[in-house]
DNA sequence: ACCACCTAGTTGTCTAGACGACTGGACAAA
DNA sequence: TTTGTCCAGTCGTCTAGACAACTAGGTGGT
């Protein structure tokens, strides 16, 4: 395994240059899943790096979820297929793009509504406080997918009323234009029946399944921007998502040894 | 701000101590949302630890997304509420322990069957391998909420059908007993209408809205260990789960800038 | 009033080492 | 055959620095 010079004039990190690299290996087939990456004192004398900036970059990639590590043994890729579908912080816009479908927009109604308590506390915004509200019927490819109504703060985007074409994407006019890039957001996903008036929209028979969608996104820092609550088709819409393992995260694994899970025997899986 | 001296005798790791008294000063209500936590140098300084120790410490705590970091200004409380209902690889015993519910199971079935094409396909087994299928209905505090049915091939847990009390947690026994530890799970979830079978063993009505979801857990060298098909009564489970925009992961910022985002105004969201 | 410059403080990147813990294999002793 | 020991290779942790990039505020000149 012998990866490329790293360009050592660039503005790009060198941890970043060898995370790349190691990332076209493993996409190109040339690592394949369970096989050992070059290891931390390959990287630093194959590359003429630290062992630190190597270990910077297959952090990195462990992070990313491509490869895991076992301490004593070395670094190997995992067996994840790369899935596009998983689903993220994305706008209808953005969702359908990835799907190869063209989105669209039946704008119902935009305009500015004072905060109700609900919303209000979501958002972390007074009670009344002016909202613009976007209430639109999402289409793929011209069918009704699903019906979505977006409440922002009107003082983190003053002149979107005016100047923002409702039909397009949101999210993209947020980022662009108003710097704000929405990093995560915390969904609540019902099921119910469609009422008449919202089968009348997407066009389905009343009391067929839906999905109902009450979301709140965030940007970096945590301040809640967005509260969406959207209903979609569910003979049309499935969701496909990755759980993660999270609480172990907060305990050492010397402390969970401590705790008497000594007698596990070592995993005939991870092979 | 002040942190507790560090135990050097531990084999706790330092940075891991670090973390830990951070965290007891945001849990305390010491350092609130927005507030910066102390820099780099002064953690440094104050506990006699390298930079580069600290500075994993505060890593550590922004992969949490317990913080967040601006260059050049210092590093920051997140405005996240630390939720204990975010969706993760739980079993439903786990999951209902969580809501502080009592978990049970009437079990349906729990024999050994052979894989058939799909479900073969998601494990990575082959076709007719032996599969151990666990059939159940899962009760909280004795209302059913759901049917549930496992499949985990027989080669990775070969006594389990003699061991293995049917109404118990089968997570907790394939981790303390084989070492299996789910790390993540791809998930579909569907909204549907429940058949009269499937009204009458959850005692629904027909026609009542439920979850399906398909679901294939993997442990974290990304084999997968189990396939899972269950249906959900809709009025009484709901998901919650965080969903994360990780794309721009795989474009280091200043590719991005290189793009031409440079006319993105500083966000006013950010304080 | 505005702008350019400087400076202190911060995070981001990187170096060149060190020791410890763990794995797996080779080898010798019982 | 089994057991214990040693050893090379690996990742985990930690040190003590260095320079770059960026932010925010102050200063002084225009």
């Amino acid at each position: 395994m012998v990866l490329a010079a790293l360009d050592r004039c660039s503005v790009i990190p060198l941890y970043y240059q060898i995370q790349q690299r190691l990332l076209d290996q493993i996409r190109s087939g040339a690592l394949k899943s369970g096989q050992p990456v070059p290891s931390e004192q390959e990287i630093a004398a194959g590359l003429g790096v630290s062992r630190m900036t190597a270990r910077q970059a297959l952090k990195s990639l462990c992070d990313l979820g491509v490869t895991y590590t076992q301490r004593g043994r070395g670094t190997f890729v995992s067996a994840n297929k790369l899935e596009k579908n998983i689903r993220q912080v994305l706008s209808f816009t953005e969702e359908m793009r990835a799907r190869g479908l063209r989105a669209d927009s039946n704008v119902l109604c935009f305009e500015t509504v004072p905060a109700v308590a609900e919303i209000a506390s979501a958002l972390h915004a007074a009670s009344g406080e002016p909202l613009i509200k976007l209430h639109r019927i999402r289409l793929a490819d011209s069918c009704p997918m699903g019906i979505e109504c977006s409440y922002i703060p009107q003082r983190l985007c003053p002149d979107l009323l005016r100047t923002f074409d409702a039909s397009t994407s949101l999210y993209q006019t947020l980022s662009e234009r108003y710097g704000i890039q929405m990093a995560f957001a915390d969904e609540v996903i019902e099921a119910a029946l469609a009422s008449a008036k919202e089968a009348c929209l997407l066009r389905i028979a009343k009391g067929s399944p839906v999905f109902i969608f009450t979301r709140v996104s965030s940007v970096q820092s945590g301040q809640a921007v967005e509260y969406v609550k959207s209903t979609y088709r569910a003979d049309r819409y499935k969701i496909a998502h990755r759980l993660t393992r999270l609480n172990r995260e907060l305990l050492y694994p010397a402390e969970l040894k401590e705790l008497g899970n000594a007698q596990v025997r070592t995993a005939p899986v991870d092979g």
